[in-house]
Order: structure tokens, then C-alpha cells, then sequence
DNA sequence: TCAAACTTTCAATAAAAATTGAAAGAATAT
DNA sequence: ATATTCTTTCAATTTTTATTGAAAGTTTGA
């Protein structure tokens, strides 16, 4: 396979992968296209490439640069803005899981925090509010369990992705 | 508050959750209504709950039922079906994980395998070549890693639950 | 200060996804 | 065999989301 279109297909499949994941398309695809170039890309260059209008990349890549996992770079004697991606996989999905845990587990868990305080009503039975009490609690439980595993990954990540780094800088 | 606001204010929040990570929010709705309901419902019931068609309601039961989510339930002497949705939390995060993985997991790692076997042509330098290379590489290690990481999590989830269960059956 | 070279914004438009509802299909009882 | 009750399907529609492109805004150099 040519390297032409290993690109393009890397960048059809990180863009499924996205949607899948609720993130669109189009951000993934902006984000997979800067993974795989090897300098940095302009807006020209990434209008060109994934033959989306101007307006669409601005907003893609300031998208993507919220998410700290794309860089604005300037060049030295040029006016236009340059574009790059964080290319250490590892440091990817750390900054990808602190935003979602911010964005996500944060709001979830205000609500779960929220509706556990109910209380006993003529209306409501108290097996059915018990019930509901009970199963806000476990999924509050696993959604601390959830985040404090997410953590640890993290630095389980950071430890074997130092680990083979070593093994690779002392081979044999 | 009330059981009925503190109900509802679960099924928005699942739902807008849900849309994030890229399950459909009436999906999401439907699962966070069978979750916080004692009994099993019919279609009828969900359909009245959450104000949606007979269609959409049988469509996303289908869907939940794919996951392994929500069952089918028969009542004896009643001819429509009620459903009910897994209320173990954990169980609950399991199937999600083993059908995400096969759905989303397995297709990237496929394109993965695909692509890593790009060659070097005269178009492209060897250097460009090399990178993306090793970009693809550091992926595909990264998603084996991400992958054991999750089986490990279901086991030690699966702990947790199990030693918190036994310490309510045993309490003092 | 002005012009040139960019970036950003946003109303209009297009595309995608979700939803409806009615008709067709199944299963069960009489 | 027929009626009844419920489920499923799917073309049409609505809603939501993404995209465009031109105008407005910004920065830099002369």
C-alpha cells in the first residue's frame, strides 16, 4: 500500500472512530490528517487535504486546540498560522479523558449528587423510592470507581510507555 | 424533592450523557427509564413516560436488547411484552464495554493492521514514510494497552463489588 | 494611515440523524 | 378461518447537526 493512501484511510477511520465516540467527523478527521504530517499543516494546506471550506477548519482546529491536543505554531517571516498535533499517543489520551471527565463526569455526577436527596412522598411508595435511592448510589459509586480507575490508567500508562522507552534505549 | 422530579432529572441527565458518547439520546432515555423503574414496562408505558412513538419506542428496546442491556419479559395471561433493564451497575458497564469493543475497537484495529504495511515509494521520502510508520505503531500499541486495560478493569470492578457485597452481608 | 494577508463569525444552506405513524406482519384466542 | 391484539417495518417528515462562504474583524508592514 502506498502512503497516500494508508493517510487517507487512517483518516477515514479515525473519523468513524469519532463518531462513534460523539465527536464529529469532521474534528477527528482534522485531528487524524495533523497526526500523520510530519511538519505542521496551514488552514490552506488542511482546506485542501480534507476539501472542507475555510470556516469549517477554523472552527475544527480551535475545536481541537480546547481539547490541548493541537498546537498553533508560528513561523518565523510568515503571517498565516500553522497547525500540529500532540504526537505522543499517551499524552493524547490523558488530556482526551481530563476534558471528557470534566465535560461528562462532572455534570452526571452533580445531577446523581442532586436527585439522591429525595425524599418520601404520599405519592411514591417507599419501596419504589428506596429502590430508586439505591441504584442512584451504586451508579454514583461506580462512577467515583470509574474516574479513580481512569487515574490510575493514566499513570499505569505513563509507566509502561516509560518502561518500553527504556527497554528501547538499552536494547539487547 | 419528589421521586417523579428527581426520575426525571435522571433520564435527562442519562440522556444527555448518552448523546456525548454517542448513543442515541432517546436510547439513553429509554435505558434511564427501565433503570429507575421497579417493575418491567410496555411499550405503551414507555411511550406514555417519555412522549415518543410506538416506533421509536420498539426501535431503541431492539437496540437496548442488542447491547444486552435491557431483557424481554413475558407475564403470564398477557399477550405484549414488558422489558426491563440489567440493574447491576456494574454487569450493566461490562456489556457495554464488550460490545464497544467489538463495534469500535476491533474495526480501527483492523484499518491498523491495514495501513501499518505501507511501503516506500518514490513519492513519498523515506523519512515521511518512517513516521507515519511510527505513529501507526505507537496507536496500535496504545489501543492494545487501552483494551487489556479495560478486561483488567471489569475484573477488578468485579472485586470491588464482590468484597463491598460481602462486607454489607457481614456488617460490625 | 492605508492596504494586504490572514482569521473569525454567522446567517443561510445542506446533510445527517431521529422520529413519526400508518400499514403490514405475527401470534394467539375463539 | 377469522378477529383481536400486539410487534415490526419503513417511507415521509421533522429535528438536529454540520458546513459553507461571504462579510466583518484583526494584525502586520509600508
Amino acid at each position: 500500500m502506498q502512503l497516500d493512501e494508508a493517510k487517507s484511510k487512517f483518516i477515514e477511520g479515525w473519523g468513524t472512530l469519532g463518531s462513534a465516540w460523539g465527536v464529529s467527523r469532521t474534528m477527528a478527521q482534522v485531528h487524524a490528517l495533523l497526526l500523520v504530517s510530519v511538519g505542521s499543516l496551514s488552514t490552506e494546506d488542511i482546506m485542501e487535504q480534507l476539501q472542507i471550506s475555510r470556516g469549517n477548519v477554523n472552527l475544527n482546529v480551535r475545536a481541537l486546540m480546547d481539547w490541548g491536543i493541537v498546537r498553533k505554531e508560528l513561523r518565523p517571516g510568515e503571517r498565516r498560522e500553522f497547525f500540529s498535533a500532540e504526537k505522543d499517543i499517551h499524552r493524547v489520551a490523558t488530556l482526551i479523558l481530563k476534558e471528557r471527565r470534566k465535560r461528562e463526569l462532572e455534570p452526571i455526577m452533580r445531577v446523581l449528587g442532586e436527585i439522591s436527596q429525595v425524599e418520601a412522598t404520599p405519592t411514591a411508595t417507599p419501596e419504589e423510592t428506596a429502590a430508586f435511592t439505591q441504584m442512584i448510589g451504586s451508579i454514583q459509586n461506580f462512577a467515583e470507581f470509574a474516574d479513580k480507575a481512569a487515574s490510575t490508567l493514566i499513570k499505569a500508562d505513563e509507566n509502561w510507555f516509560l518502561s518500553t522507552f527504556m527497554k528501547l534505549m538499552r536494547p539487547g
